[in-house]
DNA sequence: TATCTTTTGTGAAACTATTCACATAGTTTG
DNA sequence: CAAACTATGTGAATAGTTTCACAAAAGATA
């Protein structure tokens, strides 16, 4: 009898974060015709253990059969509805310098559904041109054009300088999920959401490994 | 009396990641031309409590005087220190797509001490092109530059369908630490430090939070 | 110099996440 | 169709992380 998901019970960042490599590896698995997939298989592809998995699956539900394994389609799917990925997410992107303008042409976001339909910037060299079949918008109109397109996402890729009053501005406009790729600590009221994607983080991480001869569960 | 670190005590990976928090407010205070911290207001301004500081801190010395806090300057530099970002590392791009370009022309990767100094393709209309002074070189090539450039860290920006094979180059010709851009789980040996960014993946969270109405601590 | 205040550094406690281990339920085989 | 096998789902145990709370150390005040 699958459990519903009540909502009630606190799923932790991390079990959201597998989500998402179950998902990648199920999409591989449907690809190479598998049927069904064991906690065992699905957690030895990810670098996971079998019990993680099927801990993190029991939280939604109850979707494998016993002695068989989990059904690849339809746990894909099923995944796909808990993430919010069954649908097609209006986002836009503010800010095309180096990075903003290469996640505009970033195939993998159109892919997992996320449709980037509207580019802002605040240069006027940039307003008016063209990127990648969009044309960059004045960041003065993005209260109103975000409204009018029903964007539900803005990927923040500004100076972080001026992070802070663009997103006030976003936030103004009644977006509640930011993707900020500004090194800053951004303030937002409790009811946004706000994700930091810091790639030099990364390679700090990288550089403490090799500079302290870490050995980390390489996740 | 400073604790010397002794590498045994094993260090959690969100420690080390809070380290490059610090490290960045820090760089902030010094420009605000703060003397001394203490852990209550780091932690505010990076939302954390001021007990998470002291206890990261404190698995590597002794750094903050009581009744005063932490000298910004040195505490700064100390943290480099233990992150090994007290130096210049050579990196190397690898695949110059939409997104090894935009992070070639990335500021705050050269900020850091990320010096990029080889970017290959294996793409005959991309090779001996130049992408912000660097000629783009051919990855038959790499295995030979990447030793004679003395490269520490290489920035891995290919399609998934060939990360593996070439992951598989990098790996051979001497590298310890790598940055994956494509959305697949790579194999390395156990000596190879791995870590795997992936944008989607961040999306996916925000579109799980806000499909669930999810309230997690706000990271 | 004595007292008061501030803030560190850190064991211990509380909390959170992962792994174990097994009853259970289904498949497969002869 | 019964026995053997496989793999889920999940409480309990274990491991790991964060927060608490306070003694101790240093600065500030008088």
């Amino acid at each position: 009898m699958a459990k519903k998901e009540t909502g009630k019970k606190k799923i932790s960042e991390s079990t959201i974060r597998r989500l998402s490599l179950y998902y990648r590896a199920l999409s591989l698995l449907e690809k190479e015709n598998y049927e069904t997939i064991s906690s065992k298989e699905l957690a030895k592809r990810e670098k996971l253990t079998p019990a993680q998995v099927r801990k993190d699956l029991s939280f939604f539900g109850s979707f494998g059969t016993r002695g068989l394994g989990y059904p690849v389609t339809e746990l894909k799917h099923r995944i796909a509805k808990i993430l919010g990925i069954d649908r097609v997410w209006n986002v836009a992107m503010v800010g095309v310098g180096n990075i903003g303008s290469a996640l505009v042409s970033y195939k993998e976001f159109q892919k997992q559904g996320f449709a980037i339909k509207l580019v802002f910037d605040n240069d006027q060299r940039k307003i008016g041109s063209n990127h990648k079949g969009l044309i960059v918008s004045d960041i003065k109109d993005m209260p109103r054009l975000l409204r009018e397109h029903k964007i539900e996402m803005v990927i923040l890729a500004v100076p972080a300088i001026v992070a802070q009053y663009i997103i006030d501005d976003v936030v103004g406009a009644g977006i509640k999920a930011i993707l900020n790729f500004a090194p800053i600590n951004l303030q937002v009221p409790d009811d946004v959401f706000l994700r930091n994607e810091n790639m030099s983080m990364e390679l700090e991480y990288l550089s403490f490994a090799i500079s302290n001869h870490y050995k980390p569960d390489q996740k």
